[in-house]
DNA sequence: GATGAATGAGTGTTCATTCAT
DNA sequence: TATGAATGAACACTCATTCAT
């Protein structure tokens, strides 16, 4: 494999375990099975590897949000296929899931450079769909911004919420419990 | 003040400006205009700093629920009231805002001492409030564990992120729209 | 004795040894009998301890030079007073000579906060001595600006060279030499 | 070009500039167009190029001193010849004098192979021709063994100093006020 | 010979923690 | 209690050197 993914895969794999301040590069080496300096040779420096790994997630969303948006599906339908498109990637790595909810609110991140469109890009994404949703009414009158983001939290949460509650058999129902939760949470 | 105290507000300023890793112990003294060591007469460690921070704000949630638990209150309404009680206490304190949603998914949380009946904790009281509210047929089939840390975790996230939105002012209107996307996201 | 002088004089015998680039600063902790972390709270960084190696110097010449300013004395021989007390200096420290010879032309120097009126600025010093002696015809016509640096960087040449040559018990006759060599050389 | 010059050539630009401890091999490769890999095939280390850039300098002023010898010149013409040649050199070549001014009293190039007969060997050239000269009364009663290093390292030292001044168009003229104040230093 | 990706020992620097005052 | 200088283990990052292609 590309190098690269195989240090991103490691590295999610320990921050997972460890937490990112924690997390020694050379862990990350030994798990890839690779010397130090060649994760030097890919990254500028440990907070490269973080942003590589959200980076990474949020080119993935950013893709199929703009699939579905040449597609006619009504707003709230494109927000549930998000939200399963990235539930399923949690699920099926559930490191994944607990790097994204516990680096994902920290201060390191909101430095990085990829951030102007980056991973807070996305509740901008589920931002404009709830405004969509809105203007035709399947939706009422909420603030947009604060819930494109609390959805898109949300999402991430529950996914890392079933892994230490050892419900990863459950995925798929909860997954439907979650969006029954969100759905009736703002239709009108 | 009492100094412990001065030293757990001063660390929550400076670990929400920086994040519990790259918060300096001397920061933090420095901050609260005292010598490094006076903080290791108070702490045992850094880590007990953010454990002391999680324990205050956790019991604070842990008093008012054993109080709610003695009146002859719908649970969904205790649920309500906790909420708000928190949000209040974050929307005097954005800094412990940003602590608890930065930090309170850290691995170094779940090592603390005080996890037993610790800030996790709560979620477990959300728990059993959904679950008398469901034999009462308030709210639908739900699985309770899960959305009672879901519910505690969106309240700590929504405060989050009316900060970092700049919406601080609005805090008490978003609140209910909050309230209103979960109850209605779980009632029958 | 103070730990910033401690630290300059194991710096100094360590550097003299190894070179600059090559001392590790562990090696001046154990010789000052430290801990690594100790030399941090005096010295921003490893090149701090050399800045402050010929800061040091440089400003016992600079306040001699003050004092010879403030007397009545030929020009010739105010140079001759400066090169004898930075020779006696440097015979009474041979690894102080061998710092100053070895790294006082690295680039690593002439990027240091203190160039401005740094080490740079004997042979300034030394040029308007000359200025003065060329115009009382004590000399003749060179290019003042050249031979201030010549006679100045020839003085810390001759006093290295003392040493590895294992002539320091010579020291006197052979500064008297060099002197010598020098006056007849600019002289009329 | 032969490869292993155009590796000398672009090294002493670089270490001219950074030094030679702070001076990437993979630099020096850049500047020279070819891998780095392709460096270790010319040399067995980083050090072996920093004793081929001295190596090559004291083979040259060996070569012509060696030629001289054979000729019946008086001592110090030959002193002056070789200075002007090596003066000429430094000033067809600015790094090299850089090179040979900072890194010459190295201790690295004190434990370098070639020593033995080395760039330290050209002040034991000066000693004897200082030898010749003082036998037949050209120059006073000097210590050769010092003033052949002092003559040596203050020429190289002097066209640092010309380029470093800004006057390297000069360097004519400067060089005869630096034979002029040498011989009028060492005459009888 | 030429390449340059990979290596991993080595080093500067940090910072939580201690303890003599 | 309070202090803050001192400690030294720990870690991010570098870079000379190698070797499979």
């Amino acid at each position: 494999m590309r190098k690269k993914e195989l240090i991103r895969l490691s590295a999610t794999k320990i921050i997972a375990r460890d937490g990112f301040c924690k997390t020694k590069v050379q862990s990350i080496a030994d798990d890839a099975k690779i010397a130090v300096g060649t994760v030097y040779i890919y990254f500028k420096n440990k907070d490269g590897i973080l942003d590589y790994i959200f980076e990474t997630q949020h080119k993935k969303i950013v893709k199929l949000s703009e699939k579905l948006e040449s597609q006619n599906i009504p707003p709230l339908e494109k927000i549930k296929k998000i939200l399963r498109y990235h539930f399923e990637e949690l699920r099926k790595n559930p490191d994944l899931s607990s790097v994204l909810a516990q680096e994902g609110k920290m201060p390191v991140v909101y430095g990085s450079p990829w951030i102007k469109d980056g991973f807070v890009g996305i509740p901008y994404i589920f931002q404009k769909m709830l405004d969509e949703s809105k203007e035709i009414g399947e939706i009422r009158d909420i603030d947009t911004e604060l819930f494109g983001a609390i959805i898109f939290f949300t999402g991430i949460e529950t996914a890392y919420l079933l892994q230490i509650q050892g419900k990863q058999d459950k995925h798929y129902s909860e997954f439907n419990e979650l969006v029954t939760f969100i759905i009736n949470g703002i239709k009108s």
